[in-house]
DNA sequence: CGTAGATTGACAAGTCCCTTGTCATTATGA
DNA sequence: TCATAATGACAAGGGACTTGTCAATCTACG
């Protein structure tokens, strides 16, 4: 993934937060950072750090009045889409080889890793707890 | 696996270093390098660590002057042997939720994954790859 | 309605891992 | 033998993450 992004201004983790607003939509720096295992103050840095670079903006928020919503400028969906286009011709290659019912079992098995683990590292709220919507794309 | 370390003097990429010279022997540390896909020089850093902490120490190479060997010391040896145990303890927790044809599944997908990412990210020589019997391992 | 507790923004200090770069020393191979 | 590659050692720097703190805001309950 890191040579994707060799050519842009992006680093994973950057790309990790764009990623979560651009499959999610409007969100605040602390729904990134539980989505993401990480802390606030960490995604804080990185959003500061997308909008210095022009690619992502942060708007007033209906709920709440400090708590603003990160949101991607059209720069930062751009650059979202190529990146994410450069991956996918990637990955194409790389999937030549696999055969897409073990593909399927493997998500099964990561599906029920993540759940797992999030049991064995975070036993508390699982209300905040990621989208399952999210997994199994592609 | 973080949450294993917890009580050790370990780090993630300490771990990783002591399980490659727990698994595969002594070694220099350019090998253990090229193993984790990583520089020279970062891996040394972790083993001078390792060595402050007496978990690995180094001893010569009888095929190069300079080059010495990187070897765990009893502590080294049993310190990994108690994060191991720990580790598949936690472990059969979460494998209680998954059906073994699935896992041999997912595991056939990740080999593919490696070799090709391998060969999309390091074009070059082939010598040194990644010994494939340290995957598929449990 | 008011207040206690939780969440958030903002700022700070610090650690860990990893990179690139350099130079002298040692190995390797033509 | 000699050019090239690999290695040790030292350095500088960056990126990501953590913990800690305090004030402002939100939420829920009495």
């Amino acid at each position: 993934m890191e040579a994707g992004l060799a050519d842009t201004a992006l680093t994973v983790p950057l790309r990790a937060v764009l990623e979560r607003v651009h499959a999610h939509g409007p969100q605040t720096v602390p729904a990134i950072a539980r989505s993401l295992y990480v802390t606030r103050q960490g995604v804080q840095a990185l959003v500061d750090r997308g909008r210095d670079l022009g690619l992502v903006e942060t708007v007033p928020n209906p709920a709440h009045r400090r708590s603003h919503l990160v949101v991607l400028t059209p720069a930062g969906n751009d650059l979202f889409d190529t990146v994410r286009a450069d991956e996918l011709a990637r990955l194409d290659v790389v999937a030549s080889g696999l055969d897409p019912v073990d593909v399927a079992a493997a998500v099964r098995v990561l599906d029920h890793l993540i759940l797992s683990l999030e049991g064995l590292t975070h036993p508390q709220t699982p209300t905040t707890s990621t989208d399952p919507a999210e997994r199994s794309t592609r």
